[in-house]
RNA sequence: GCCCCGGUAUCCCAACGGCAGAGGAAGCGGUCUCAAACACCGUCCAGUGUGGGUUCGAGUCCCACCCGGGGCACCA
């Protein structure tokens, strides 16, 4: 490249490298992002999701700061203190699999990540306040994390009992829920089994109703997505428990969403695998009841899965009384019905359940219609069962009637009068498995006494750290390599000082992050959790960027937690985030990105080849930010174009800073006003960056045209319009911003300019075109003033000779006037 | 099966119930160039998934269905 080409491409474009090279350190010297907590200024807390630390940032990461960027840069430029903390997720089990692998200790890894991704972040220019940081892999943070769970612990909402695990055969391990997928370990791809357990558990099913219930005012400020999954989720259903006497043995109570319905159960029957089962049945089929339960419990959970798989049971040999009908029905055992939902047992009722009827028709047990709807058959012939509205029969005080509630209802107040049940709420939560037999984690306080039996750590004891461990240390062996830490698990009883043993298990990591938005308020304090004067101060967060994959676990764990802090008093509010913004995913050519697919999309390469600020500008300009982007389908060398575009009208500004507005082009002026009000109530309202985006791109057209073709560089509105797209800009490409400031004359940082001001009377047109329809076809254009009256406006449409001509002598029958817009004759 | 979100031009996406196009990409034509790239200027392209309904007027509201994405799912 000769030295002539060279100067004639500096001055047309700017280079992307030198440009970010210029500013982060300047950035970083100024270090305008640190929330000061005393400025006086209204508070904002822009919250994102942590990272957990494994290798460098991908695309993901990069949608998600791009998106939240512009909402805590547009704050901070409103004049607020916005305080936008970053932290790492860095206890978990990719760490651990690496330090096996390397026969290293997992911090090595995860530290060195949190390094890689901290300096990627810089370099992308978030907006970060790196003196809030914090890892939840530090001692200082799990100590807290360790204090949480014993306070949980007093109140009765951490616990330990026995239940059934997912343990993976290859890995020698208990897996999570979110580890299993479709039935298998989502690492190696072994059916996973099932394994009965000792372990921890939150009583998040006392919270059930609430984490419902105050979802309510969120309708509007979180994304439907993620509060459907989590209505899902904890599955509500109003039904009512009925006791049915068993001769010979205690009663049995079933959970049904249809005790109206009653007449028509014919049979019961109890999960196989419950207990229950086991107390019911006869000496006589014993046998037969364990071999099916011993096929029970081998079948794997994709087998389980399977719902078309036949319905099998046995029968314990026992009857029921059919509390309103008298008849004695048998009882089955059954692995359709579940031990630990409801009561784990059900009145069957064939007619109109179709699982029931399945079973039914399998076992040759009766089917009788109790409810007719109109149009479809008898469930006993037909072999579908009818779900619908219909008219009872066979059912002795309802028959006639034909209103499902009132037959619910009437039901529940018979039962309860005769004490034989009453109306209740049940729910598909459970109980959250927090206990984990692995090392990169949260040690559990907690000291196991032979005579004092649990013993919580002392809070002055704690953090309880982590041993020592790396390498082969770690490798599953079935259970926790803390228990092989000898040194470390034998402990003498903190009460009665007996040798007793610690608890070898480690928190999920869901619990740490379950509280990581609090402790930002105050994030070295070292006398408790938090500041509770501090979390008055910024708590709620305005707002929270995260992907939606997190809609249910995270998301839910967290307002737990918070609900759980208020009632015990620190908090004074019940739920975290006042309003939330879930990304969608980047894709690539319309499949997930995967190394199997190889068709993976490396941020750093993007990154090195059109620059930061196209990266993030096409993040954000993508489409909505719920929606997925296909990368295929994105041109970052089009966002660079236009950033390079933008980037020319600093060069062409002649006018001096500080030259007044107002003796400039108006039709510009206008533009940049309409711009600046419009951008606002884009990023306010429903997050509406990509056409935020449109409309500066659209200033920037405008302010070119004035510039070629009208009022030239020195013209005061081309230095007002450039001026607000180097502002507008900032939000989303913050390099080019910066270089574009300076360029106007400006010191740095454009993170510290203001918000552009907005002359009020630029807003209003000085006329707007009116459309005149005759049968709502546009036949004429009427240029009129904005506050044209409705009179005044129907009579020019009436007048003009276009209309005239379409009317074609008709007498309009109707005339809509919307003044100053529309005029509609109808004739 | 139940629930949520979406379907607009070749593509990504805009459009307070009021002229279907703000913006971008691709394409095509031109200016610049020895040529190309870049840059700049210009330009082609749909009646809004389907069928009904409400309305003076529907992409927008209502109903049904189709397609795509997501959540839950043998949860009684």
């Amino acid at each position: 490249m000769t030295e002539q080409q060279h100067s004639t491409e500096e001055t047309d474009r700017y280079d992307v490298e030198a440009v970010q090279a210029k500013w982060l350190p300047v950035w970083e010297r100024e270090a305008p992002f640190t929330a000061d907590e005393n400025s006086g200024k209204e508070k904002r807390y822009a919250l994102t999701m942590f990272p957990y630390p494994s290798g460098d940032l991908h695309m993901g990461h990069g949608e998600a700061f791009a998106l939240h960027d512009v909402i805590a840069r547009y704050w901070r430029l409103r004049g607020f203190e916005v305080m936008n903390p970053i932290g790492w997720d860095s206890f978990g089990l990719p760490a651990e699999n690496a330090a096996i692998r390397n026969d290293t200790h997992p911090a090595e890894y995860t530290y060195a990540n949190i390094e890689t991704q901290a300096e990627s972040m810089r370099h992308y220019a978030t907006s970060f306040d790196w003196t809030r940081r914090l890892h939840t892999s530090d001692p200082e943070y799990y100590r807290w994390t360790q204090w949480l769970f014993l306070r949980f612990r007093e109140r009765g909402l951490a616990y330990r009992k026995d239940a059934p695990v997912n343990w993976c055969p290859n890995d020698q391990t208990v897996l999570a829920n979110e580890q299993v997928v479709d039935g298998r370990c989502e690492r190696c791809g072994a059916e996973v089994t099932r394994r009965e357990l000792n372990q921890w558990y939150f009583k998040i099913t006392d919270y059930a109703q609430r984490l419902l219930d105050d979802m309510e005012p969120l309708e509007t400020t979180w994304g439907q997505r993620v509060l459907t999954a989590q209505r899902n989720w904890i599955g509500r259903s109003e039904g009512a428990h009925v006791t049915f006497s068993v001769d010979g043995r205690d009663p049995l109570t079933v959970y049904t969403t249809r005790p109206d319905t009653l007449w028509g159960a014919t049979f019961m029957v109890v999960a196989a695998d419950a207990p229950l089962a086991a107390s019911l049945v006869t000496d006589a089929q014993r046998e037969a009841y364990e071999t099916y339960v011993e096929q029970v419990r081998a079948a794997s959970d994709i087998e389980r899965l399977a719902s078309d798989r036949p319905k099998t049971g046995v029968d314990l040999g026992v009857t029921a009384t059919n509390p309103v009908t008298g008849e004695q029905m048998p009882v089955w055992a059954a692995d359709y019905v579940l031990a630990d939902y409801g009561t784990g047992a059900i009145m069957a009722v064939p007619a109109h359940d179709q699982r029931d009827l399945d079973f039914a028709r399998a076992h040759d047990l009766p089917v009788r219609m109790v409810v007719a709807v109109p149009g479809e058959e008898d469930p006993a012939v037909s072999g579908v069962a009818t779900t619908g509205d219909g008219t009872y029969v066979a059912s002795g005080p309802l028959d006639g009637l034909s209103d499902k509630a009132a037959g619910i209802r009437t039901v529940v107040e018979m039962l309860e009068k005769d004490g034989r049940g009453e109306g209740t709420v049940n729910f598909r939560l459970r109980d959250w498995l927090l206990s984990r037999q692995r090392y990169w984690g949260v040690p559990i306080p907690v000291v196991h006494c032979p005579d004092c039996g649990e013993v919580a750590v002392p809070d002055d004891q704690l953090p309880l750290e982590l041993p020592d461990l790396r390498g082969a240390d770690l490798k599953p062996k079935g259970v926790s390599p803390l228990a092989a830490a000898t040194d470390w698990v034998n402990v003498s009883c903190p009460q009665c000082g007996a040798a007793a043993k610690r608890d070898t298990d480690t928190m999920d990591t869901f619990v740490d992050s379950s509280w990581y938005f609090l402790r930002y308020c105050s994030p070295g304090l070292t006398t408790a959790a938090f500041d509770p004067e501090q979390v008055r101060a910024w708590m709620p967060a305005d707002v929270y960027v995260g992907g939606v994959e997190h809609a249910v676990l995270h998301l839910l764990y967290a307002r737990f937690f918070t609900k759980v802090l208020h009632d015990m008093g620190l908090v004074d509010f019940v739920e975290p985030f006042a309003a939330q913004l879930n990304q969608g995913v980047v894709i690539n050519e319309g499949k997930k990105m995967s190394k199997s697919l190889g068709n993976g999309v490396n941020l750093g390469e993007q990154l090195a080849e059109f620059g930061v600020d196209a990266v993030r500008l096409t993040l954000v300009f993508a489409g909505p930010p719920e929606d997925n982007i296909d990368w295929a389908d994105m041109s970052p060398a089009g966002s660079l174009k236009f950033l390079q575009r933008a980037w020319r009208l600093s060069g062409d500004v002649t006018s001096a800073p500080g030259t007044p507005y107002a003796e400039g082009d108006l039709e510009l002026r206008r533009a940049v006003a309409r711009t600046v009000h419009d951008a606002a109530d884009l990023i306010e309202h429903g997050h509406r960056f990509n056409v935020m985006v449109a409309r500066t791109m659209e200033l920037v057209n405008a302010t070119r045209k004035t510039i070629d073709a009208g009022a030239g560089p020195a013209d005061p509105a081309v230095r007002e319009a450039t001026e607000a797209v180097a502002v507008l800009l900032s939000l989303v490409a913050p390099y080019v911003a910066e270089e574009m400031w300076e360029r106007l004359g400006h010191e740095p940082c454009i993170a510290n300019a203001a918000w552009p001001v907005v002359d009020e009377a630029l807003l209003v047109a000085e006329s707007v075109t009116a459309v005149v329809q005759v049968q709502g076809k546009v036949k004429a254009r009427l240029e009129v003033s904005p506050d044209v009256t409705e009179e005044d406006l129907r009579a020019a449409a009436l007048a003009d000779a276009d209309v005239v001509r379409a009317l074609d002598g008709r007498e309009p029958r109707k005339v809509i006037v919307r003044a100053p817009k529309l005029v509609n004759l109808v004739v």
